[in-house]
DNA sequence: CCCTGATTCGC
DNA sequence: GCGAATCAGG
């Protein structure tokens, strides 16, 4: 997904409300992050928020003034993101399921979920879409945890 | 552990 | 330009 002039807007509109960037990047949907939220502020200009973290310069005010050690940041190559297994899930990983339990490929969703609730963002929408009328339970997954 | 925003840098 | 990875503080 790329960044509308739509979405730009909402962007925009949120944060100067006051929301978070996770928050932020919920509301705008599927394939946006907390930090392409906070990627994409920042490269519009938008107001600083209180960051938690400490500059070099504050850092090295603070410890008297001496350059900081300043350590490398080297990255990391992505590896190929394996199958989530039923072995691989910890409480805060979207329980959704892929396929059958049984099946060679069955595996879960994985993605971080919502606090306290078995599903991520997108899924909980499609689990919880409930309250309805029955025929739409259906499409409800099983529940398997 | 969870969260937060800032920064870096491979793509 | 984008955003995942990496930071560091609460």
């Amino acid at each position: 997904m790329s960044w509308t002039d739509e979405r730009i807007e909402t962007l925009k509109r949120l944060w100067d409300a006051g929301k978070s960037a996770s928050q932020i990047a919920t509301e705008l949907g599927e394939g946006v992050t907390r930090n392409a939220v906070i990627g994409k502020a920042h490269r519009l200009g938008l107001k600083s928020r209180p960051s938690p973290v400490k500059s070099d310069a504050q850092a090295a005010a603070k410890t008297g003034g001496t350059a900081a050690p300043a350590k490398k940041r080297t990255r990391k190559k992505k590896p190929a993101d394996d199958r989530v297994t039923l072995l691989d899930l910890t409480e805060r990983m979207c329980k959704w399921p892929y396929g059958h339990p049984g099946d060679a490929d069955f595996h879960f969703c994985g993605k971080p979920s919502q606090p306290g609730l078995p599903y991520c963002a997108q899924h909980c929408q499609e689990a919880y879409q409930a309250l309805q009328p029955r025929k739409d339970r259906r499409n409800r997954p099983p529940r398997i945890i």
